[in-house]
DNA sequence: CTGCGGCGTTAAGATAGCGTTAAGATTTAA
DNA sequence: TTAAATCTTAACGCTATCTTAACGCCGCAG
């Protein structure tokens, strides 16, 4: 299982092949341009998690190219370069890298600063927080939380209660056959009877939800959740 | 008019010297804080935009610095640090620090990526801010110094516990799947039965923190932690 | 009217999952 | 090193949940 996908932008067959090996090891998916020209296009096209860049590339100045992918995206740039010169380190960052490692790097180190960019991409990629309730009549889910509340109020609900109204809710207006349902529910066909237990689950639920009638049964075909206000 | 605010954590006092000239020449606000304990508190209360961290504190190890700030807040934390060992610096950067730098570092640099960090933060725009102490009901949460208080009385976790009362603090009202907590806790998947053992952690929390039913349970899929004077 | 199919409801047995305790294993501190 | 704290594991009772069975209701067709 990969844990990340990585961009590396080298032209140095050794460095490659070192790249090759050390990400290879780590499990992450990645892929090598030689020139900055295949670089900015791969980090366009493939949009990894991570760049990692030679500052001495053939083909146009490494600071170049750390503007160009700027211009277009905020992927985290680490820069591996053998200039150890501080003017260059610090117009790399300035020009948007997120890291600069100097040559010859220790591998542990690049793959340690490579889970910092990642760690920080986890992080601000959670906290886009979506509120995914759901409320029909008195009814909410609060998907986020797990939790089902009637008239604002909470409702405890099994597992596969929970999964039916979600289920129900996310189809609302909507039939839904008994098969549909099964299948959904009771992912792999065991022997139990699912067609009687979900008679059980609806009666349930509709005492729990038992405000309204949120759910309706379509006789010989399945159930189907009311749009409260309509019918 | 100030660029930013910055916390120097460090006890050196020429460093000290070099820093304040350093941050007041480029226009950075910025507080020293000597050791680790003030250090933590003022990144509770100070909230600054990036902390600067010196690993060899006089009271507390560097990487237990990093984690207790990591514990409440995200804040970008820059290493600077003597220490050139390869261990240290992949231990710092895995606890939770974004940058590492060796002495002697070169101030440019320095400053270089403190604009880095400075510019992520705008980047990611909003920024989390967490109170560092948390409170429901009669539990409290002091993330700065790691404790925890129950009607004003500290009660002492350890640190499985502590953790796993953060994670259900940090997602009040949420259920989180017995999956993602153990993923939380025990990081890497060792062979434990962490199914078994979670089981056992909760039914101590919940003897720790008596008074009220804080964690309620979600029979097949997880815990969650209530907000009290909600049912 | 009567029989039948499908549904709703209730209750009881089976079962999986949880809470709890305690004893070993392991880690940490002295 | 020993001692203390902590973590892991096993065992067992208990509860919530799931499944199944039974029965009554309704609508429809004969």
């Amino acid at each position: 299982m990969n844990k990340g996908t990585v961009l590396v932008i080298e032209d140095d067959k050794m460095i490659q092949n070192l790249m090759s090996t050390t990400l290879e090891i780590s499990n992450y998916a990645y892929q090598i341009a030689p020139n900055a020209e295949q670089g900015i296009l791969k980090a366009a096209s493939y949009n990894p998690d991570v760049i990692i860049l030679d500052l001495g590339l053939p083909d146009m100045d490494g600071i170049e190219v750390i503007k160009k992918v700027r211009s277009f995206s905020n992927i985290p740039i680490i820069v591996v370069s053998a200039r150890i010169d501080n003017e260059d380190k610090i117009s790399a960052l300035d020009a948007g890298a997120d890291d600069y490692l100097t040559k010859p790097f220790n591998t542990e180190e690049l793959l340690a600063r490579i889970r910092v960019a990642l760690r920080r991409k986890t992080y601000t990629g959670e906290e886009t927080v979506q509120t995914s309730v759901f409320t029909n009549g008195n009814l909410k889910i609060d998907y986020a939380q797990g939790c089902v509340y009637v008239d604002d109020k909470e409702v405890h609900l099994t597992a596969i209660e929970y999964k039916l109204l979600c289920l129900l809710a996310k189809n609302l207006g909507k039939v839904l056959t008994h098969n549909y349902i099964k299948k959904e529910i009771w992912l792999d066909d065991n022997g139990c009877d699912s067609q009687l237990s979900l008679r059980v689950f609806v009666t349930n639920l509709r005492k729990k939800l038992n405000a309204a009638d949120y759910i309706k049964t379509h006789i010989g075909i399945g159930y189907r959740m009311l749009q409260q206000g309509k019918n």
